[in-house]
DNA sequence: GTGGTCTAGACCACG
DNA sequence: GTGGTCTAGACCACT
């Protein structure tokens, strides 16, 4: 469910906050989903449970996740005004990326082919 | 023609590269032509000539800009192989948002008006 | 009547004892009544009884509720020395609150108009 | 400067972060204006360096403070906003203070003596 | 057992 | 020297 690529330039914190985020936000975990304890995701991510903590930390802060001392960290309820920021991040995205490509020199065709490709 | 924003979450060697990159890619900075010295641009910009040395040393090694002991740095006369491999991550990233923006469960309407938006 | 909200960041003891005492200091809990058991208490709320225990505890001591041993927890009698305390508590919030917009450079207007606002 | 109290409830690194926000708020910590380095507040304050940083850390990702790596933290720019937030925020208390003050039967004189009273 | 906080000490990238 | 990250280990409040 959630994995730790070393390989990967953000840091190890980051890594588990986009992935619950990508996770919540797509809808694989549900609201009200309790996630894995603190310490038993740093067993078996064999990191460090501070770093976790620190992961859930902001996790709550943004609302994706509510932690209840005793109990567990579980998926937020709001979840539709997150993923609608989320839909108006990643549209502002692909426009920021057409207007880059437009500078380069890219004509429409090979924009919306881009576009295209990934629909199989 | 450079500036260092302190805001941002890149390191200023980093910002620079970028700004003379992008420069370079678009064709502000036509090959061949000369760049400002490193202690002249590490005093237009505060900061300290080391910083502008490391940037410039980057450059130099990607291919983007010719340094000449004595004379000073120029921009590299071969930036199609760049801009084509700039092109080409840029079409990925478009790639990346749109299958993104179609997991979140955004229409392909909405998606193409995204990117038609900025042609304004 | 009582409620457990986990997105409160309150410890649910204590929203359990938030909310006993507020229903008794507004009167919606009339002294003498009788509070539900803690077992039943405890099956409606889906939480420990222990939990309802340890608020029940912590209201006896602060002389909300009198704790009948076989009988049962009944509101107590001397109502009136909690409520001047919560009132002197709630005027020193509002003279709080209104020193910190003082200091944010609010305007008197604006403080009585955000007092007044509630009356509708 | 910023203080530490032992005996407050708030945890170590949440008084720092509501020292600086305040300061940051009030004007007394200018736009741009340099904070002391984390190592150095820390042993000013006699406490752990990476209880600063988690401090520091949170006044950024509220966009109170900017972190430049290398150079320092700062004061962020945009000041403005979170003033006016932070306005909203405390009108918005005033109104439920007034309005749980009139649920316990305190009179209106009252509640505006509650206000002046700081005016001293 | 669970999350929340803190300390001590370390390494890295950056300037 | 400065911030950013991580580990190891500890104590506390809460359930």
């Amino acid at each position: 469910m959630i994995s730790i690529d070393y390989q990967d330039k953000r840091p190890i914190y980051k890594q588990i906050i986009d992935s619950i985020e990508r996770l919540a936000l797509l809808g694989s975990l549900s609201s009200g989903e309790k996630l894995p304890s603190v310490r038993q995701l740093a067993l078996e991510l064999s990191i460090n449970p501070n770093t976790i903590q620190r992961a859930f930390f902001d996790l709550e802060q943004r609302g994706i996740i509510v932690s209840v001392p005793g109990k567990g960290n579980f998926i937020a309820q709001n979840n539709d005004k997150l993923r609608n920021e989320n839909i108006l991040n990643i549209l502002a995205e692909l426009g920021d990326c057409a207007q880059k490509a437009r500078l380069l020199g890219v004509d429409e065709d090979s924009i919306l082919n881009a576009i295209r490709r990934q629909q199989l």
